[in-house]
This record gives C-alpha cells, structure tokens and sequence, in this order.
DNA sequence: AACGAATGTTGCTGCTCACG
DNA sequence: CGTGAGCAGCAACATTCGTT
C-alpha cells in the first residue's frame, strides 16, 4: 500500500537520480528505496524508472508523476501545520465559578495559561443561580456549578466533573475522629451554611432527615468563610468537603462523615455551546487536572 | 496474548561502468 | 580485458502495529 512516505522516497529518487541517494535522503537503506518504488509502480501500474546500467532516469510516467507528487507532499505540509496552529487556540472567554471551585479552577487556569500563552481569561464569582442564568443569556461562556435540572435551551452542555462528600467539620479542639456526630450538635454553636443557596437548602434537609437540632449560631453564605471561623472555634458546621483546599489534611480542623450511605453534591462545567472550541479545551485541562489529583484531596 | 500484514534491515548476487 | 566501485534486486529475517 502506498502512501505520502512513498511519494516522498519517489520525490527523493527522481531528483537525486539514483536509490542510494534518495536513501540517504529518506533516512532508509537502498533496499528500502527499491521496494517502495516496485511497490508505487505496482500501485501505479507504470513503470516510474527507465534503467540503463548504472544510470536512472524518469520514465515518461515518472516525469508525468513528479509534479503531481511534490504538489501533493506541499499540500500535505500545509495540511499538517495548519493543525498544529489550530492546536493553539487564542481569544477571551467569560468564566464563572463558586467561590468553593475557585481553588480547582484557579490551579486549571495556571495549567491552561502555560499551554495557550494568548489565550486570555475573565474570571467571574457568583453564586449559583446567578451563574446559571449568565450562562443561559450568554452573559458567561461556561461556569463551575453545582448539578442541577438545567433548562432546555439548544446548545447548553452539562458535563458532571467530580463530587464533593457532605461532612461535619469542627474544631480538632472540640472533637476527634470518634467523637460523636450528636454530642457536637448538642453541645456546640453550629455555623450553618445559606439556606437560600441550594447547598444550603440541601443541607437543612439532611439535617432535618437525620433529626438533628443545631445550635444556631451563625449563618454564612461562604463555605471558605464558615471553614475560617471552625478554625478559629466559633462554632462547627456541616459542609461540602471542597476540592483542592484539603480541609482533612488541616491540623486545626476535625472533618467527620455523616452516618450511613454518603451524601455529596456534584460540580460539573455548564457550557452555553457558543464557544464550545474554547471552553471544550477548559473543560479537558479540569477534567485532566483531576485525574492527576490524588484521590480524595 | 497471538496473529498477520506492512515495512524495514541485512546479506548476498548480478549488472554496468570507469580505469589501469 | 580484468578488476573494483557503485548500484539495484532478491530472499530471509526482524520489528512494529493493528486486529481479534
């Protein structure tokens, strides 16, 4: 079978007049050469060569062949280094994301940068229905959210990335791995997390459902804020283990699993479809960059 | 993992040409 | 005319790669 590696040992031979030439050219031993032009002849049903002793030349065939072979290899270079300008891609997205992604998209973004020097990020923090309806009207190309039904608009993409487990996380001066889930919320202010926010919603349910009664305390609308206050002992809360801040690694922090099966909420890429050449490669370095995450952190 | 096709190398033979 | 150099062809074997 022959090809665009035969065409250009054929290109070789023509214009260095010999096999052993275009060998050298073609990085391949003369016997190499031999065969691929039998081969190309066969493919061709031609003769290519006219042999006269020592010497070589194109046979009329041959001649008719070397113009349409170096045209077809130049079209051929042209093909293939096109695909390696479009490899890097260039151009402003609009990002969103929750300030509890922020940690994994930020570390993507770095990656991102160093792979597409010009390609150019705005970065923007909402809460989720915000992003939701930003990427919807086109406000944002794509957002790190929480799943969701998303509306039927043509286009929007939904790509599910990774979970993140529902956990009670004091103070590791208040409590230790086998300290009791109950003792805490009988026992010590609970920072709740916005129950107007989905997460938050979820959250009193669960804790509705397992018929635990907090002490209230404090209600935030920022996981990082919430984390920041158990670390200081105001209280303890019950949260999403976020990726990429490594809360259970945290010498100050106790992170406890709620009993029974584990409950989490899981964090994709939602996708307008506008410009999904630029923010398909966004979502592949996200989903890379997890892959390269050890398990768990 | 096994298999087969494609493609390569190695080692040889035979032919031609240049030169003494 | 004998001989060595240069070249192509052939057969055997090795390697790579895709398929089953």
């Amino acid at each position: 079978m022959s090809s665009i590696r035969f065409l250009r040992t054929f290109v070789a031979a023509a214009r260095g007049g010999s096999f052993a030439a275009a060998a050298d050219q073609v990085a391949l031993t003369q016997a190499a050469v031999g065969q691929q032009m039998r081969a190309l002849e066969a493919e061709m049903k031609k003769t290519l060569f006219d042999k006269t002793g020592r010497t070589m030349v194109l046979s009329p065939a041959g001649h008719l062949l070397l113009p349409r072979a170096e045209e077809l290899l130049a079209q051929y270079e042209s093909m293939r280094r096109d695909l390696q300008d479009q490899r890097q891609i260039a151009g402003t997205i609009k990002l969103g994301s929750l300030i509890s992604a922020m940690g994994l998209l930020s570390s993507t973004l770095a990656q991102l940068k160093s792979l597409h020097p010009n390609l150019e990020v705005e970065l923007r923090v909402r809460e989720q229905t915000q992003l939701m309806q930003d990427v919807v009207s086109g406000e944002l190309d794509a957002a790190v959210v929480v799943e969701r039904q998303w509306p039927e608009v043509p286009g929007l993409l939904w790509t599910p990335c990774y979970d993140e487990t529902l956990t009670v996380i004091a103070n590791s001066g208040i409590a230790a791995p086998d300290t009791s889930i109950a003792s805490l919320f009988a026992s010590q202010p609970f920072i709740r997390f916005d129950r107007r926010t989905p997460t938050g919603a979820r959250i009193d349910r669960i804790l509705r459902r397992l018929q635990l009664v907090p002490k209230e305390f404090l209600e935030l609308n920022s996981l990082l804020a919430i984390a920041e206050l158990v670390r200081k002992n105001v209280g303890f809360t019950m949260a999403p283990l976020l990726k990429n801040f490594d809360w259970e690694s945290d010498p100050a922090l106790c992170v406890l699993q709620l009993p029974g099966r584990p409950i989490a909420r899981r964090l994709g890429m939602l996708e307008n479809g506008r410009r999904s050449h630029i923010t398909g490669v966004v979502r592949e370095e996200m989903l890379a960059h997890l892959r390269r995450m050890k398990p768990g952190s």
